[in-house]
DNA sequence: TTTAAATAAGATTAAATACTCTTAAATATG
DNA sequence: CATATTTAAGAGTATTTAATCTTATTTAAA
């Protein structure tokens, strides 16, 4: 089930790098991130631009610049994030690709698949990247291989 | 959330067709499911060899030839035709794309996820064809707009 | 003020996916 | 047997996604 694209997924991990270990400073440089995940850097600050555009990092130039959250991390949600990667219509879709699938006039799937995206959606929603980064920290959960 | 590839999408709508309007010949043509459904021609007929190939269809060429389940519809389960279609692993990746990921060394969502996937590959298992070719043919469900 | 370190922007290339086209083979029917 | 109808096979093209590369801009610190 290829749910996301490389973009959410190396998205994901690279935010969640940042989260779980934060530095000194209030900024950490993409190298180290795509360093230390086995990254693409100029992948990583493609995707990481976009994440600054849609206001979920901060960035700033210079030596000792570089990237962090907007806001607390408890107060972004992994939800947040997955649509900023992969677009605001992401929970949006039909399985078997019916444009205006809904109520109305449902494919055969509907009902199934629309409970589907509800649970899913309402575990991103209540899923913090605070409470990600949390579980990192601990060692029981990984970011790479 | 983009979970079916256009070859899967296709795929799950022409064979739900199939399904779904038999015809009084043991074989429909492909040509006429691609026409009612508005899929390409020619694309629909790689999937479907694909689907051949796979053992879950039958094909015959020639005058009145065409394309047949390859076994009862209430005998081919939704699962069946989604693996065939992305591929028997389809179900055991992980979300953010790390690979191995398991009980042992989880990403952090890992337990979400696994659970989410057993969900709609319960679901898939326990779906035939015959059962969504009924709830077309009632004309309550589509399989186009 | 020069240099080095960092992101910004976007052009470019590579790879994967989606789709189309052509030719071959099988088969029914006149 | 000749012709029309159908799928089989796979080459070829187009589009999208993934990844890389180059140049510009910002900023700190020597």
């Amino acid at each position: 089930m290829k749910t996301l694209s490389q973009v959410g997924k190396y998205g994901l991990r690279a935010i969640l790098y940042l989260v779980a270990y934060p530095s000194e400073n209030p900024y950490m440089s993409i190298r180290q991130i795509s360093d230390e995940l086995n990254l693409s850097f100029h992948f990583v600050t493609k995707i990481f631009r976009e994440l600054t555009a849609k206001g979920i990092l901060i960035s700033y130039r210079g030596p000792s610049g570089g990237v962090a959250l907007a806001r607390p991390a408890d107060q972004i949600m992994l939800i947040d994030v997955v649509k900023a990667l992969e677009g605001e219509d992401y929970f949006d879709k039909c399985l078997i690709g019916l444009p205006h699938c809904g109520t109305a006039k449902p494919c055969p799937v509907h009902e199934f698949w629309k409970e589907t995206k509800i649970k899913i959606q309402q575990n991103f929603t209540e899923t913090s990247l605070a409470s990600l980064g949390e579980k990192i920290r601990s060692q029981e959960f990984r970011l790479d291989d």
